[in-house]
DNA sequence: TATTGTTATACTCTATAACTATA
DNA sequence: TATAGTTATAGAGTATAACAATA
């Protein structure tokens, strides 16, 4: 086997290996856009309510003794003053409260009223079903499979970027 | 086993599988949009393009023969008016044109220049080598079990949306 | 009348940066 | 000075609907 054949195999694995990477990257983000499309418009629909809203109420039902405003920056991943939007529209139909903070004047923590706690879980329940059913073409081994790729997927990724 | 026992047990697997299938949901929409957040980033500093105006681009380099207005529509599933615009920006920079349609006055095909290609084609080389790398994290069985777990998900979707 | 594409407009989501109040 | 949060602004990215030209 001279050199140049050597080289030659090794580039065309290579370019084979990106573009399986690539065209697995167009399926991943096809089947990703599509679901959160239509989980944007039917929770738009059918509540009357925005992903980043959702997901908010999300985070703090997972945190019932509050999360301060920094904090919710820094879980859904957007910078501050969005969280300020965010949380004077749900505050104005009173799904949250900011509560002062007895130590930190500057600060808030914001958690769900009960009308926003109530909300949610009626919310919540009818998304999980939404999800449920679009991996629904799934077995149960396969969907483990996946979330085990997808682990470790996240793990390099957290390395890369 | 009476039949109330029996009820809480099926209605307990209901709920485990919601709740799988919403944290793979969760896991799956994390990974996708921290690969798509990046590449957005990087094509922006790297190439001074967007990601749609990117993605018009590479439908023309599979259609050499041009596509028409609404046909850019539908294969990027947005609505005509954002084609338009997109168009718009990318003729002005000599990377796209316009061709009358010969047989239908109303139309038009739009095709990459000499510009446009080689300059897709040297983007598009370095966008297959960051995606190569963020995947790099797998194993190539990783990669074709997802391939394949993720082309299901997509017929069923299809059935679901 | 129906279709192709354009224009006008508005809304959501996001980032940046200047700002206020407090630490 | 530094930090928590707000305000103001700008720019993607998208949809809707009215419109002109042509079929």
């Amino acid at each position: 086997m001279n050199s140049k054949a050597s080289n030659y195999d090794v580039e065309s694995r290579v370019t084979d290996q990106h573009h399986q990477s690539l065209k697995l990257w167009l399926r991943m983000l096809s089947c990703s856009t599509m679901i959160e499309t239509e989980v944007r418009t039917r929770l738009r629909n059918e509540f009357e309510i925005t992903l980043p809203r959702f997901d908010l109420m999300a985070q703090l039902e997972r945190h019932p003794q509050g999360l301060r405003m920094g904090e919710l920056s820094q879980r859904l991943m957007v910078t501050g003053g969005n969280i300020t939007g965010i949380t004077d529209q749900l505050e104005q139909e009173k799904l949250v409260v900011r509560v002062a903070d007895s130590k930190d004047r500057r600060a808030y923590s914001v958690k769900l009223t009960a009308l926003g706690h109530a909300s949610f879980q009626r919310m919540a329940a009818v998304h999980e079903a939404w999800i449920a059913d679009m991996f629904g073409g799934l077995s149960s081994e396969q969907k483990s499979s996946l979330f085990e790729i997808l682990a470790q997927m996240k793990v390099h990724l957290n390395k890369r970027i």
